[in-house]
RNA sequence: GGCGGCGUACCCAAGUGGCUAAGGGAGCAGUCUGCAACACUGCCAUCCAGCGGUUCGAAUCCGCUCGCCGCCUCCA
């Protein structure tokens, strides 16, 4: 039994192996920071975090970096417009996606290089391709010349050949082959530029990720992820100029990618309009029913967004809140209690086994409910029966279903809050007055008290209509807004 | 045109050769409750797009058909 993953590269499930044993050296693609953190950039992050996270749970060594690219046409392009310089909108996005992250509780990768800070790997390495032949120089740019490499193409599956024939128009007829790619680009009016051998210029957009990748990680690491799009042209070329560089292959061990997110079944695009910013989602909705909502689905499978499915995520993770709030209060069981091994271990097991199976979060989230119901059901049956009836063996399962929530809860980046902090978090800016709600529900009490149901239902239905649920329960009434917004 | 993926109940979604096909939401019937909500119990796919094939045995492997989607151009 161990760690699965399925490789990109064969496109098959494999036993993870690192090269080195209890060291993983893993490099995921991070964004270009020219506009606000939408929610596919949320899925690669996600996705990657819980890996990181599994692969440290399981007792890895994981040197970890995901990278900014901070030079782009497109940055320059949006800076353009907004009349301010390149570099303070990549800081500014670069500050923004951080925060936007953090709040769907991906943990910051310890190694974040920027490809501005790597401008003198960058040139060495495509000087080092142009003098072993791979790459040519033309008026100030850097080619790199596919037609050298006679794997060109095996991560994507492409023939070049048949690539050739659906290709665009190329204007630039200056290359020697349509599909050779940019190393060096010479630096137009206005842009901006770093010196090199060519003259002003800046790097193409693949070459800062092997550079970044080999010079934090190493001539081979053992994971490359990013997200599926980026399989062609870009993880190909980061091949082809790395193995080109260093003659060591593979480059990468196993290539991770993780799925799309569409928005009501459609591709999520400007054209379109439907992007959805992490900033706006969160407005709405808790970080982490985002982060939940994400890893109810395999990493690798499209997942369709909406209002609805959000909004359901949102519920199960309230609903796992109160579960373990009902533990603390009516199990008497303490958040830190540390159960038996072995019976934890024996809820734990399959858990462990679905991660293991190419991180199956939705398989483990699955699992979890069971133990959600579980414990309710004890709970239940505890209150039912007076609450004496709960069992010394009742009160250690409630334990191991804590400590279970706990330790899975860790990797999956989910039910890291306070119970009672989660489920008061949402109260932070009611509609109604606090103060006012607690008058209210005193008054609703007395009325009870009176047997005057009429007067209380009034209290209750005023409340809703204004956007806040009162709920009794044997310790009294709570209250919390109306998750249907 | 080339390459790849997907199709599991009303909706979302695990499962990829072998006990009764996870879990969530919705719905229905109960328990609890003054009522409601919460929670719990039961019901809800003899069946995994369709058709063939391999096998003692398939949702899971193979072939074909239909439908949807992605990549081939910047994209997480």
């Amino acid at each position: 039994m161990g760690l699965k993953v399925f490789n990109s590269l064969s496109r098959k499930k494999e036993d993870f192996l690192p090269a080195e044993k209890g060291k993983v050296k893993m490099y995921v693609c991070g964004p270009t920071v020219y506009a606000p953190a939408h929610i596919g950039h949320a899925r690669s992050a996600v996705s990657f975090d819980v890996i990181y996270r599994y692969l440290r749970y399981r007792g890895f060594d994981v040197t970890y970096a995901r990278n900014y690219t901070d030079v782009d046409d497109k940055i320059i392009a949006r800076a353009n417009e907004l009349g301010i310089e390149s570099g303070k909108l990549a800081e500014d996005n670069i500050v923004a996606f951080d925060s936007d992250m953090g709040a769907l509780g991906v943990l910051l990768p310890p190694i974040r290089p920027k490809a501005t800070e790597t401008m003198a790997e960058i040139i060495s390495l495509a000087e080092d391709l142009i003098s072993k032949g791979f790459a040519y120089e033309l008026e100030g740019d850097v080619y790199f010349a596919i037609r050298k490499l006679s794997d060109y193409g095996k991560l994507s599956g492409k023939n070049i050949d048949n690539l050739e024939a659906g290709a665009r128009v190329d204007v630039d007829t200056r290359k020697r082959d349509p599909l050779d790619f940019a190393l060096w680009k010479a630096a137009k009016e206005g842009e901006p530029s770093w010196e090199s051998p060519w003259g002003k210029g800046r790097p193409g957009w693949h070459i800062e990720c092997s550079c970044m990748c080999m010079k934090w990680l190493g001539s081979t690491i053992d994971i490359h992820g990013g997200g599926k799009d980026l399989i062609f042209p870009h993880h190909e070329n980061e091949i082809a100029q790395s193995e080109s560089a260093t003659g060591l292959k593979p480059f990468v061990r196993y290539w991770l990618h993780n799925g799309f997110v569409n928005i009501d079944k459609v591709k999520m695009s400007k054209s379109l309009g439907n992007i959805l910013n992490i900033h706006d989602a969160l407005e709405t909705n808790t970080g982490e029913a985002i982060r939940f909502f994400l890893l109810s689905n395999h990493y690798r499978s499209p997942v369709d967004y909406s209002a609805e499915s959000l909004k359901e995520a949102g519920a199960a993770i309230e609903r796992f809140y109160k579960t373990v709030e009902r533990i603390h209060l009516e199990g008497q069981v303490a958040p830190e209690s540390s159960p038996a091994a072995e019976a934890l271990q024996k809820k734990m097991t399959p858990i462990v086994e679905a991660m293991d199976d190419d991180f199956n979060t939705a398989g483990v989230i699955g699992l979890l409910f069971k133990e959600i119901t579980r414990a309710n059901r004890i709970l239940d049956e505890a209150r039912d029966a007076g609450v004496e009836g709960l069992s010394a063996d009742n009160r250690d399962e409630l334990g191991v279903i804590l400590a279970l929530f706990r330790e899975a809860g860790g990797f999956l980046g989910l039910f890291t809050t306070e119970a009672e902090s989660y489920l008061n978090q949402r109260k932070a800016s009611p509609p109604v007055k606090a103060e006012e709600i607690e008058r209210l529900i005193e008054e609703r009490k007395k009325a009870r008290q009176n047997k005057d149901f009429k007067k209380a239902d009034e209290i209750r239905m005023g409340l809703l209509e204004r956007g806040i649920e009162l709920e009794d329960n044997r310790d009294g009434t709570r209250w919390s807004l109306k998750t249907d917004i």
